[in-house]
DNA sequence: CCCGCTTCTTGACTTATATCAATCATTAAA
DNA sequence: TTTAATGATTGATATAAGTCAAGAAGCGGG
């Protein structure tokens, strides 16, 4: 697949001679699935903006277990917290599916880059998406206990549910195979869900669902 | 205390003319310790600016219990997310000192708000210390260990642990005051720290102290 | 359709931390 | 200085979730 900067949201405004600019100071770059983009504690020196594939952001806890935090889909600006806060990456990303990264050197860019309001917007428009992640991550896992981790993604993410192994979800949600299986469970002998074979879930009791988080 | 506009750093960019146009859609307001600015779940309307005392952000778990996000200190603007993205509020802000915020309608400043590049840049600049806010209650909520977060603390606010109460610490640490109170006999015994009658610390091996998180 | 590999489930046990309760220590008020 | 109140410590117990292990179910290739 061939991208364009200029098919990139945060630049369309941009004029032809700031993409030409901008070319100098990108490329792009494929990814296969499984590889990783950066790791917790890096130094960045570059932008990435993601165009393709599914990228994964997750932490790893001393036990060396992998927390799951968030997994972007494209298009959207990765590791910009890092390069503005000139901080390590607080967290590693891994591509789940094959994939491909704009990258652009950080410090050219910044000049350029944050005197034009359209590329500001954007840039502010990202910002805030993904302080409703974190903001949203917190919520999970600091305030809903795992059956209502469970509860939620079950009423949010129906046809994920139904599509990927318990297992992922499990990883998705922090909990452990063995606690989602559990709670699942749980949840269909008190009647709210019922799992056929074929691993459809239907909800039975919207309410109860959706008073459990 | 008399607050002007053009003394906000976000504002000191703004003409005389736009400042009066601000000035006509915002107030100060006082409020006193322990009062609430916003609650969890509430609609946003205005968005803060925090200019004297501290304000508290929380979540409260489904048990009733508050659980500690941050501090804000003048500056800050707060509750930005909740306004850009018109979502309700997803934590609540009560003061625990008196102090006085700025509150501006929202809707009406949104136009001439984000025209202007040097509003936007106040703007990235203060979500993206937020971002890190964040990124760091993720961390020590979902990585650190109770023992992980006492020592982290111990080194990076010497001075706060001497100042206030080991029970305002636990609530700050989201541990309960006797987990604290067991963390840090543990840490007098192994020799890392040691705490005089006067509630003074003294760090007596930073490097065991520092392995600790 | 059967075999072998994953994935899922279930039970028993472990672990970290909270909770409850009693006592001790410190502070502030009388 | 004595006393009441508040905060800190300690031990015993509870709880939610993870871990380990074994068996069951499902699935993909021959």
């Amino acid at each position: 697949m061939e991208f364009k900067l200029k098919n990139i949201p945060y630049f369309s405004s941009l004029s032809e001679e700031h993409i030409k600019k901008l070319e100098q100071i990108s490329y792009f770059k494929n990814y296969h699935a499984d590889e990783l983009l950066f790791y917790e504690g890096d130094e960045p020196s570059k932008l990435y903006i993601l165009v393709d594939g599914v990228l994964r952001l997750y932490k790893t806890n001393p036990k060396g277990h992998e927390i799951y935090i968030h997994q972007f889909v494209p298009i959207s600006m990765v590791g910009e917290l890092a390069n503005f806060e000139n901080m390590r990456f607080p967290a590693s990303a891994r591509f789940i599916t094959s994939g491909t990264v704009l990258k652009i050197e950080y410090k050219s860019l910044e000049n350029m880059f944050f005197k034009n309001p359209d590329i500001c917007m954007e840039i502010i428009k990202s910002l805030t998406k993904k302080l409703k992640v974190l903001s949203n991550v917190i919520h999970n896992e600091m305030i809903l206990t795992s059956e209502a981790k469970v509860a939620k993604f079950i009423d949010e993410h129906k046809e994920l549910f139904e599509t990927v192994r318990n297992n992922q979800i499990a990883a998705i949600l922090n909990v452990s195979p063995e606690t989602l299986s559990r709670t699942l469970a749980k949840l269909k002998k008190s009647g709210i869900i019922a799992i056929d074979k074929k691993h459809t879930i239907t909800i039975l009791d919207e309410s109860a669902l959706k008073k459990l988080f």
